[in-house]
RNA sequence: CGCGGGGUAGAGCAGUUGGUAGCUCGUCGGGCUCAUAACCCGGAGGCCUCAGGUUCAAGUCCUGACCCCGCAA
């Protein structure tokens, strides 16, 4: 089919690989604007593009979809069978989704109509789900609202964001493809989603990654699952940052105040919250790489009975 | 030219006003012990990121490069 692909972050790249792969003509690659962002002012170019440059496919960075004539105009042109969106990380106005034969299809990491929106797998395990995984979806108007095309599940266990993306990115990859496939052939129903029983999964803020103690042990440690590698789930000890990257929840109780730091050992740092126990085992402080507590105490001290807030 | 921290033994850190490097752990050998992630004794292991410069002398000062990381976006 002819296909336009729309993407921007890692997790649109094993996507266009496929649909490369299967050998469908992709005209264009649309994804965002490069930006003077990170250390430095580097320009990055988005792991999209990098992608697209590669296989040396014609890349659109439009600042603006919406209102955008001339970017209308070159889709209208390509005449694309099909428009495949994957976390391009813009909305896009009627004109667009309806311009090709087949509409506008997405690829969305959760199972809807549960955690529409912009950190589906992130929340998927902040909120302790078994399981989760991909949907395709019609594109309509409105966010993630459109009619479910095919799903694919997997279990969340205990992964964390990182493995969960590529492993859903992957199964998003190979499921649509045989989706272009079923929905080339007309074999596919559509099927609405339930409002009712639709969720969000709101945007992350840097801040939403701070560590209420209060919480319990369980709680916290899929934040810091979830929030891995981005923005990370943090404290403050001695009134500098520590990254909290690995963590356990301990069978044990304690009427301990909530934060303080029971014990120390290469096993890692008991700390109480909510009542409970949670075992820190990998840390990152400011500067510095993430290192297991072992190592971290080899060359630091961290006390007993103070506190992490 | 966004702000900032850092690159020193396998690991994590120190290193004072510049004088050829220390600590903890690990590792190797020995000892004590019913036993040990315990304790004691001893040993090995460092072109101090790289390249220039200042100096009688540089991990320590200056310049440049490469790499890692926190903040901010």
């Amino acid at each position: 089919m002819k296909i336009v692909f729309m993407g921007t972050p890692d997790f649109s790249v094993p996507v266009l690989e496929k649909i490369i792969e299967a050998g469908h003509q992709v005209g264009y690659v649309v994804t965002q604007p490069d930006k003077a962002k990170n250390r430095g002012k580097k320009i990055q170019h988005t792991p999209v593009k990098e992608k697209a440059i590669e296989n040396n496919l014609i890349v659109l960075q439009p600042e603006k979809v919406r209102g955008n004539v001339e970017f209308l105009d070159k889709l209208k042109e390509y005449n694309p069978d099909i428009i495949v969106v994957v976390a391009y990380g813009q909305l896009l106005p009627i004109e667009v989704l309806e311009l090709p034969k087949f509409g506008c299809v997405n690829v969305h990491g959760s199972l809807l109509p549960k955690l529409r929106g912009a950190s589906p797998i992130q929340q998927a395990i902040i909120q302790g789900e078994e399981k989760t995984g991909i949907t395709i979806m019609q594109m309509a108007q409105g966010l993630d609202t459109g009619d479910m095309l095919t799903k694919v599940e997997t279990t969340v266990d205990h992964k964390n964001a990182t493995e969960l993306q590529k492993e859903l990115s992957e199964l998003g990859a190979k499921l649509l493809v045989e989706t272009l496939a079923l929905i080339e052939d007309g074999k596919i129903t559509p099927e609405k989603q339930d409002d009712e029983k639709s969720t969000y999964a709101k945007l992350i803020f840097k801040q939403d990654g701070k560590i209420d103690f209060s919480k319990s042990p369980m709680e916290i440690e899929r934040l810091v699952r979830g929030f891995d590698p981005w923005p990370g789930a943090f404290c403050m000890y001695n009134d500098v940052q520590m990254k909290l990257w690995r963590t356990k929840p301990l069978e044990k109780k304690t009427n301990q105040p909530d934060g303080k730091i029971l014990e120390v050992s290469n096993q890692g740092i008991e700390v109480s919250c909510g009542g409970g126990v949670l075992l820190i085992e990998e840390l990152q402080v400011p500067g510095k790489k993430r290192v297991t507590v072992e190592d971290y105490l080899r060359g630091n001290k961290l006390e007993i009975n103070q506190f992490l807030k």
